[in-house]
RNA sequence: GCCGGAGUGGCGGAAUGGCAUACGCGCACGACUCAAAAUCGUGUUCCCUUACGGGAUUGAGGGUUCAAGUCCCUCCUCCGGCACCA
């Protein structure tokens, strides 16, 4: 009998493996698919830590599941690695990024392995692949050709330390995500993707997916919804209505139904309209310095508190209501983003109401609560009211009397009949900034045409690179360091920018932007499918075998950034024919971090990072999944600790010598154990459902009961088969030990026994007395009422605790428990 | 502010309305050992009790039920998302 040297056999049966190819997929159309796929990593310089691995092992145990239970499983693996941290590092470390990317996924596939995985390598894939971004580039040339990709020159996010524009995906509270900047608004050139033309769709289908309702969420407030009235009126020039401006204002409202009220209007104070509207009027110049005042306050952040400011503008809204002239204020609380950037202000909502009562507004009750006494407050203007659905509306006078509930579609009848407003949705959403300034992404394939002969003479505009001529690749350049002049380092390589036009034969300009990193990721899911496609971006056969990634599991992180992209551009890939299923990811699951044992984030920063070769090392391969699975509920966030590894590897120890030791077995024995159905059923499920903790903790259990027996070949074949997804190199080697020369990890998943629950068992039956513990008894599980209450009397414990009590009434659940009330 | 999730031993955590604290770590004691480590065994929610026993207990308070960690209401705390969003 040897020692479990985890050592020995993991480097033994991961080259078995790797060379058997057991797990490699096919479209096998005798068996039904299953997708199964973990997010692929972006290749840091960092190399892995720990908690990486959660959800590659995860992903491991369920497809080996599905595998033994006779799917044809797609588990794949590949690389991220276009965008900014690769360059950073490349910069940083003097290689360039292409060299960085080798390195890094050298280094990172090396590290999954050694938890030997059961991925197919032979679909690899790799963003930065020419090879692959040539289908990225494809997808975005339809797009444009679709009208769905489109130039534009408006304010946009710009990282000063990045030196990039960035979408609005890209900030968290204001902020680069990458980097943690202050990012400015600056006008530029740039491409930009119509994802706004999808946010119905996006919204709608949300509801179909078997998604954790946090993520559903987030994304229902992300792309942010919501119905209303877009009012538009004419800007006057003074009080009294005279010499009117050219200006026309808009404004959206989604709580219209008091817009009777209305008696003042606020602006963004970096409203791109401003600068016209404060021009000549009087203390022009004062207005300008407070405007600015507040633009810089508000990039600070100093408006967090909730405090109002704001300025007058000394302009006035022509209200289409028939309110007069609106004096229009310049207002911190506007954003320009959202709606129009200009909203008109009443008394019934909170801030309008604030700040009115701030710089002493002029303000007018339309909308009063049933309640009198609060009405009084609200008439006296004491407070606010803003109940839309409740509140009685008094104007318009047509309408007045009723609830604002019943009254907000006839008042925006009214109004659009007038014609004073029309019906629009406005979405949070914005369409996504999709061109970055810097040298690591996917070149745009377009290409700018100045037309023949000496400019201007105007040229074909922005024309298409031909699809025979995809990629366009990145080309080798010396200096790859972001420019900061709003170009990207590709327009230094004038041989690489200046091209003939694709239509003309003309002079033209390759565009020098690249894609941001989102670009590869929005669609790899879809190339694992059909990876070496040279023709097509996917065969439609086999995606149509393949479609639908059935379980997708990765981080909270990508909510609304990675998981919305991908949404949009797979539904856009099915409007075009591309693709065939609607939604990329019928079922998502979460991943909780693992922390360091210090509860903080694994950082080289902190020093606290766990490092899973030393720990796979020291350990074991088994033991580290095991562990890393046992450590907690799977989507939770968990601290990883050094102490209660032991406690796995234990459990392997024993099931090693349980096997290897066991010389009292039993001979071949196919007759069904009924205690080992009940953890088949539960096993299963948990993996099923992601329930990986509980699933060890009945392995465990599972052992020690066969310790126990003295067991037979049957059970410990199936004990072994239930943690072969879990621990694949003990549970190979064990199997093979026990005389089999086929691997476990293509055996049949074991079955539940059809004879449990057969009636007339004899079960252990729970008795209460008053609902407290009174005792057990054995009876037939399928006795009646009368039988179990006449045994559970007769029982000598219970009707020692019955003693002088008189029996009221009893309750019977059969098989569950008899509760035996008194008085 | 709005939305989502969660509060259970010393710690990580378990529990289709039916024996709360499974499983694991740690700790204590015992076996083995000259000794230690490793391993194995036993115990381990808290309080009272030498013991036998008894009492309390799933963030707080109320409710439904024969029976509540679980369902309902009110509140507190923590985590996550969105947010001067009109």
């Amino acid at each position: 009998m040897s020692e479990y040297d985890p050592k020995k056999i993991e480097a033994k049966w991961q080259k078995i493996w790797a060379e058997s190819g057991i797990y490699k997929s096919s479209e096998d159309q005798d068996r039904p698919k299953f997708y199964v796929l973990n997010e692929f990593p972006y290749p840091s310089g960092e190399g892995l830590h720990v908690g990486h691995l959660k959800g590659h092992i995860a992903t491991d145990i369920y497809a080996r599941m599905k595998r033994m239970q006779g799917y044809s499983v797609l588990h794949p693996m590949g690389w991220d690695a276009f965008g900014l941290p690769a360059e950073n590092y490349a910069i940083k470390h003097k290689i360039h990024p292409r060299e960085a990317v080798e390195q890094n996924i050298a280094r990172f596939k090396s590290q999954l392995n050694l938890i030997g995985p059961d991925y197919d390598w032979s679909r690899e894939i790799n963003t930065t692949d020419p090879d692959y971004y040539k289908w990225t580039q494809w997808i975005f040339l339809q797009m444009f050709k679709k009208g769905l990709a489109y130039e534009s020159n408006e304010p946009i996010n710009w990282c000063p330390s990045c030196q990039t524009g960035l979408a609005n995906e890209d900030l968290e509270n204001g902020k680069c995500e990458r980097c943690g900047s202050q990012v400015v608004k600056k006008p530029m050139r740039q491409w930009v993707l119509k994802i706004t033309k999808y946010a119905d769709r996006l919204l709608d289908d949300l509801e179909a997916l078997n998604w954790p309702e946090f993520i559903k969420e987030g994304q229902r407030q992300w792309i942010g919804k919501s119905d209303g009235l877009l009012f538009k009126a004419r800007v006057k020039d003074l009080p009294d209505g005279k010499a009117g401006t050219k200006i026309e204002l808009e404004t959206f409202s989604a709580h219209y139904e008091a817009c009777y009220a209305d008696t003042f209007v606020v602006i963004a104070p970096d409203h791109a309209l401003l600068d016209d509207l404060i021009k000549g009027v009087e203390g022009e110049k004062e207005i300008r310095n407070k405007v600015e005042e507040i633009n810089i306050k508000r990039l600070q952040d100093k408006y967090k508190t909730g405090e109002l400011e704001g300025v007058f503008t000394g302009r006035f809204l022509d209200d289409p209501l028939g309110n007069g002239h609106l004096p229009i204020w310049v207002a911190n609380f506007a954003v320009t983003d959202y709606g129009t950037g200009v909203i008109k202000c009443s008394a019934h909502d909170e801030q309008d109401f604030a700040f009115a009562k701030k710089y002493n507004i002029p303000i007018k009750i339309v909308l009063v609560p049933q309640d009198q006494e609060l009405k009084k407050r609200v008439e006296n203007f004491e407070v606010c009211y803003s109940d839309m659905k409740n509140g009685i509306l008094l104007e318009p006078l047509n309408l007045s009397g009723k609830t604002g509930a019943e009254l907000r579609d006839l008042i925006a009848e009214y109004v659009i009949e007038n014609k004073w407003a029309k019906r629009v949705t406005m979405y949070r959403l914005r369409d996504w900034v999709f061109s970055r300034q810097r040298y690591w992404g996917e070149p745009i394939p377009l290409i700018h045409c100045d037309g023949k002969g000496s400019p201007p003479t105007g040229g074909c505009g922005v024309v298409a690179v031909p699809e025979s001529e995809l990629p366009v690749k990145l080309p080798e350049v010396k200096h790859y360091e972001p420019t900061g002049t709003g170009e990207s380092p590709l327009a230094d390589i004038p041989e690489w920018v200046n091209v003939k036009c694709p239509k003309c034969g003309g002079k033209g300009r390759r565009e020098t932007n690249t894609m941001p990193q989102w670009a590869g990721s929005s669609w790899y899911y879809l190339r694992f499918v059909d990876p070496h496609n040279e023709g097509v971006l996917v065969d439609k056969k086999i995606e149509k075998y393949w479609a639908g990634v059935d379980v997708y599991v990765g981080g909270a992180e990508h909510v609304t950034r990675h998981l919305i992209y991908a949404r949009f551009w797979h539904k856009f890939l099915y409007d075009i024919g591309a693709v065939s299923t609607i939604e990329p990811f019928s079922k998502r699951i979460g991943t909780g971090l693992i922390h360091a044992s210090d509860g903080r984030k694994m950082s080289k920063r902190w020093g606290n990072v766990a490092n899973p070769d030393e720990v796979i090392e020291r350990w074991g391969a088994d033991t580290f999944r095991l562990y890393e699975m046992f450590l907690g509920p799977f989507a939770d966030s968990v601290a990883w600790n050094d102490e209660a590894i032991i406690g796995p590897r234990r459990f392997l120890e024993r099931v090693w010598k349980m096997v290897t030791q066991n010389s009292k077995r039993k001979t071949q024995n196919q007759s069904v154990d009924l205690k080992i159905s009940k953890y088949i059923r539960g096993i299963s499920s948990d993996i099923e459902n992601f329930k990986f903790n509980t699933a060890v903790s009945k392995l465990m259990i599972l052992s020690r009961e066969l310790e126990n027996l003295v067991p037979n070949t049957y059970n410990l074949e199936t004990f072994l088969k239930l943690l072969a997804p879990f621990a694949p190199h003990i549970c190979e080697e064990l199997w093979h030990q026990l005389g089999h020369t086929d691997s476990i990890h293509i055996q049949k998943w074991p079955q539940v026994s059809e004879l449990t629950g057969v009636e007339g068992n004899v079960i252990n039956l729970r008795v209460q007395i008053n609902s407290r513990i009174g005792g057990s008894i054995f009876v037939s599980s399928d006795s009646s009422e009368e039988e179990v209450k006449t045994v559970a009397l007769s029982s000598p414990i219970i009707a020692k605790r019955l003693e002088g009590k008189q029996v009221l009434r009893v309750v019977y659940k059969p098989g569950i428990v008899l509760n035996v009330l008194t008085n």
